[in-house]
DNA sequence: TGCCGTATCGGGAATAATTATCAATAAAAT
DNA sequence: ATTTTATTGATAATTATTCCCGATACGGCA
């Protein structure tokens, strides 16, 4: 495998990324870098490396694949909120794989493609933060009513 | 919803199909019964279908959408030498879900995106047979292997 | 039963994503 | 430095799906 510096800049601007890039979204990233490189290029390479372990290729719900510069085992969820890809990092995440082989001793598991739904990091705190706010217009209102039944207990 | 010719043969098919069909495997099944039923016909029905929960869209690895006229929940597999998919209707498998949300508690999982790989029945069956077959060749060659011997002590 | 408004159809064009082709160029080997 | 081979950019082709629209079928109602 020659060294070139379109699939360099690939790599390394993949490597960058943590946001699991189409191969459209790359070209974006990189055309201004590397001047007329191309959409083939890049789909070559992406498939190049992805098939020597290099980089992984997510074959995910939707219809764009998307590609991961980060090759060690670990599993991703799609954001119910913005649709955004995010990593899953958890300690016993590494023993789902057995779990989930075990379960179906009859087939032979050899592994499973495994894509969570659920909310991202920003989106998580974003929801807390409407939540803290509900809660305080609450205590808010409680008050005011509060204050309003005095008003009609003194005739105010 | 009316009720037309189209949607129940596409319907009806499907439900008689336990492949998972591809939208043009499908077209090329009902061409014959539903003289011109158009390509466009089914993507929209199936779609309309999948969207009224009375089937199932499967978004799985591999380009092409498949459907699946069994819209109750289960899980599926995808057959590492025939490629062909299968469902997968193990007791416990409905715990599946919810021990994989369990495990990530801040995700808020919502659901996950689940494809087994493994052998599916038939390509099983294909492996044990060829298995035994081995094994006995194995055990013809102990038998020719003793009378060798034998033949060498014997001198003949 | 016949009429009418609406849903659905067929066929073809349009779109989106990806893959293939190929002459020109760049990288590695000699 | 020259030859060989791999890779590139540009474009065409392919694949899967969706969109469009005039024609047709469906269901409700007189």
């Amino acid at each position: 495998m020659n060294k070139t510096v379109q699939r360099e800049a690939i790599l390394s601007e993949l490597r960058k990324m943590n946001t699991h890039p189409t191969a459209d979204e790359l070209y974006a990233v990189l055309r201004p870098k590397v001047p007329q490189i191309s959409l083939g290029t890049i789909y070559r390479n992406l498939e190049d490396m992805a098939n020597r372990g290099v980089i992984r290729k997510l074959e995910l719900t939707g219809r764009q694949k998307r590609f991961d510069g980060d090759a060690s085992p670990h599993y991703h969820a799609r954001c119910r909120e913005c649709d955004r890809i995010f990593n899953l990092a958890a300690p016993r995440l590494d023993e789902v794989d057995k779990l989930l082989a075990s379960l179906m001793p009859e087939l032979g598991c050899s592994g499973v493609y495994l894509e969570w739904s659920g909310l991202c990091p920003a989106c998580r705190e974003k929801e807390q933060q409407l939540q803290n706010q509900k809660a305080k217009e609450v205590e808010q209102d409680e008050k005011r009513e509060v204050v309003s039944l005095s008003a009609v207990r003194t005739g105010r």
